[in-house]
DNA sequence: ATTTTGAAGGTCAAAAAAAGTCAAAAATAT
DNA sequence: ATATTTTTGACTTTTTTTGACCTTCAAAAT
């Protein structure tokens, strides 16, 4: 038989449909509705639902709380998909950052000021850590702003 | 469901409107009207229009009592330079850190586009650390980043 | 002038309403 | 058999909502 989580993971694409890129859904919800714990809703986001498949979850807890799916814009995000994807690994040199944020910049993907912004976040000085670990807490930072920058490629 | 709060922040924020830095409202008649107890108010009050935010409430108890909410006037430069001299210090919590670029954005410092910039790289998901050095180190990501926005402030 | 009184607003902690985490158990696949 | 994936549940964290009780003020009554 097949598993829940298939079914949940279509479900959520048919809500996404053609024309929306982005749902909003309430967990304990959806887990009433397929009668399954929520933690399994969790599961199918985080395994389903991730930036290298092209979706990027939100959410918000408490009262009126959500989850939204998010889905990217291939197309036009196909460059920071491999940035994300592939090219930051789980460390990334200052250098190598200096060079991706400039690319991203003469493509016109983010402008000069966000790129400055960028650079300044993933600075020497903005990192202080001993070494070994200062290229991997810019891997980090640098990816989280990079999914930022590709989540607003959703819309036109 | 959006949560009631949001709401009421939402009324009070259109009843200041574009012209007025100030308004002035009955808690009771406030509650009355969203179908809340009343120290819901207060509790909108306190979490959505704090001086962090730009924000000061006064008021006044008894007969013909009333809650002003006032909207503070500071100069870009100022609160730039109050953010990186005062409030930011060794270390900000990741709530901090989102109040304090909401409130960039809000006076036209940065644009949303930045903002968010700055919320990912200042997010949990970014800073993969032991929460003790996480608020460390997002305090040194931030205050670079506002450092850089300084600059391009002082030379337009 | 003093005391009452009712009409405000304030405080605080508990309850409720979400979502997140993590590891163990169960089911599948290799 | 072993490894991987799915499922569950107990516990945590965050945010909102409510209610019971407290304080303050101004006006009316003494």
């Amino acid at each position: 038989m097949k598993p829940l989580s298939d079914d949940i993971e279509a479900f959520i694409k048919a809500l996404l449909g053609e024309d929306q890129d982005q749902v909003d859904v309430q967990r304990n919800e959806l887990a009433g509705y397929f009668r399954c714990a929520p933690s399994q809703i969790t599961y199918v986001l985080s395994t389903r639902f991730t930036p290298d498949r092209g979706y990027v979850i939100e959410s918000r807890r408490g009262g009126g709380g959500f989850v939204r799916i998010v889905r990217l814009k291939k197309t036009k995000a196909d460059h920071l998909l491999y940035l994300i994807n592939q090219r930051i690994g789980a460390s990334v040199s200052a250098q190598d950052a200096i060079v991706m944020i400039q690319q991203l910049s003469e493509q016109g993907i983010v402008s000069e000021r966000e790129a400055a912004l960028m650079r300044a976040a993933t600075s020497a000085r903005a990192i202080s850590l001993p070494i070994a670990l200062k290229d991997t807490l810019r891997a980090g930072v640098l990816r989280e702003m990079l999914l930022q920058v590709a989540l607003e490629q959703k819309e036109a």
